[in-house]
DNA sequence: GTGAAAGCGCTAACAC
DNA sequence: GTGTTAGCGCTTTCAC
């Protein structure tokens, strides 16, 4: 039903390697006219080269995997934006894949994307426990795999992640120094390092300043918008007094203030609402949220090298980029 | 890197066709303690079958291509939904296309299917003229395509639609019978053959309860959202009275009657609001909408049947299968 | 500059 | 029940 380069070979007399020669384009080994010719007649018949065939002939998929836990939030959306941009030039496709934040999805969709040969895998995992084996397999057969964002600690293989530590305690600190004493902290799940460390920063920006911890603000419901509206209610119907709310994550803030602006307070003055991260591009943090910003476009720039260098150099040894957030307060217009 | 077949073939001083065999999974053909040798091993060997290899060898990726206009009307995206249920049992996966209403936008991508040689393309094209002769060639080649929901006339090849005249007369109709008289329609774009097929019934049930045609009724400024409300913003604002909106779809209707009701109409009583089609599974369509349904699954049903059929017997005649819209009326609550 | 031959990983006759 | 062989469509040495 295809036209193969052997119909063309045929119907020119050439044998196929001529064929293949004038169809892939670097000239050198096939004479101009013979060239011409070829190309000319494949377009009149039709042809399409069966990348199929290429792909197993060459032992290479020329596509990437990218394995996110979500796309809401506008980092992994950005994220994917910025490593296609690159990869495109340079002839790379990309498959996106999701974990939706459930370790058995994250599994079966990174086998789906090992089963359809990718030649690399970008990851942001979701749980930092669950699926190491998996990982470590991967890793010992040599399959390029970079971990992004969420990174699992001693696993031998590269990783760019931002410095979540860093970041917390300076927005901690800029909620302080503007005079807020009882900050909620809506956190992230406990099985993300991400979590831990911003967690860990607040613990220590309050420490640091003097003003006791007290778990009562500290809550876990969910990361998602649901999730901050339902921890600020539950604030609120409590009596538990607070004048700052320090979130995980961009979607967490905007249910956070949704409530809060719907129960007549005033953002900021009333409560701040503070966010890790809206980033750079993201249209969805309302305007009166404070947020410090995650560097999307240099951490895809990174993974996105050192997934290539892996292809390319397969037994480059492992590295560990961090790239330190951008420490920029942007505040109520 | 990857485990293939020679290896376990090797370590187990088997040939690579008894552990092709073994692992096919059909027994049969061997013993099956060779069977259960070969999967072990090939489990532990963290062994993973090369697709690639196997559909350039079957010359079949037991891949369907659906390539629809968009997917902000419920009725495509429930469409792929129902494709999808159908032929997952039966082992294909399905890749999903976008033309976004554009006919270069349908074009390149319907060569990205045929690059990535699946087995057979559902389509419901943009345009019933642009891209014509790329399908001839296809359908030349013999290569499965079938046409869904928005066919074109004179083609060698099997579609699949429902009868948009009758279903637009018939909701026509119900507008009349409700004492409609000035019946506003924001039609579809001329291109696609389901919009003339509905405007022509516009004009036959007017015709045919002796209401007069009024040009200045009939506005195509766009099939989204936005031009629902544009349109009918501007029946407004020029004074041109009327007491029935009939839209080519769903959305449409969203944006008239968005407008509609904060301008202070009541909806149905002032102006009544028509559509067709809000799906079955529409959660998108407010229940004060009048719609007439269309057959959804029923549709996809028979396209994924025609196109297997083709795949599995190439040289079978074109059908045309024209299945009934409901009509049912889904009245506002 | 061109052709012959080998082979990517797999399946499917065909022998035995 | 298992092995041998051929080949899917392509690229890539290696000769000439």
């Amino acid at each position: 039903m295809y036209v193969t380069i052997i119909d063309i070979a045929k119907a020119l007399g050439l044998s196929k390697s001529t064929v293949s020669r004038a169809l892939s384009g670097e000239k050198g080994n096939v004479s101009p006219e013979t060239a011409r010719l070829v190309i000319e007649t494949a377009e009149r018949m039709g042809y399409k080269r069966n990348e199929l065939a290429v792909h197993l002939r060459k032992r290479k998929t020329m596509t990437i995997g990218i394995l996110v836990p979500e796309l809401v939030t506008s980092f992994y959306s950005t994220f994917i934006a910025h490593a296609q941009q690159i990869l495109r030039p340079k002839g790379y496709r990309t498959i996106v894949a999701l974990s939706n934040e459930d370790i058995f999805w994250e599994k079966s969709n990174f086998d789906l994307l090992s089963d359809s040969r990718v030649d690399g895998i970008l990851i942001s995992t979701c749980n930092d426990k669950a699926n190491v084996e998996q990982y470590s397999a991967f890793i010992q057969r040599n399959i390029p795999l970079v971990f992004f964002d969420r990174t699992i600690k001693g696993l031998d293989c590269s990783s760019v992640r931002s410095n979540d530590y860093k970041a917390a305690f300076f927005l901690m600190e800029h909620l302080i120094y503007k005079g807020r004493k009882r900050i909620a902290h809506l956190a992230g799940p406990d099985h993300i390092r991400n979590s831990a460390d911003r967690f860990q920063a607040y613990i220590d920006t309050l420490s640091k300043h003097g003003i006791a911890y007290d778990p009562s603000l500290v809550l876990k419901e969910g990361t998602d918008r649901a999730g901050g509206a339902t921890e600020v209610t539950f604030l609120l119907e409590h009596g538990i007094p607070f004048d700052a709310v320090f979130c995980f994550n961009e979607m967490q803030a905007i249910g956070a203030e949704e409530v809060l602006l719907r129960k007549g307070f005033r953002i900021p003055e009333d409560i701040a609402v503070a966010s890790m991260y809206g980033t750079e591009v993201s249209t969805l943090v309302h305007p009166a949220v404070t947020s410090v910003e995650k560097p999307v476009a240099r951490m895809a720039e990174e993974a996105v090298r050192l997934i290539l260098r892996q292809i390319d150099a397969p037994l480059s040894p492992a590295e560990e980029v961090i790239i330190p957030s951008e420490m920029v307060i942007r505040e109520s217009s």
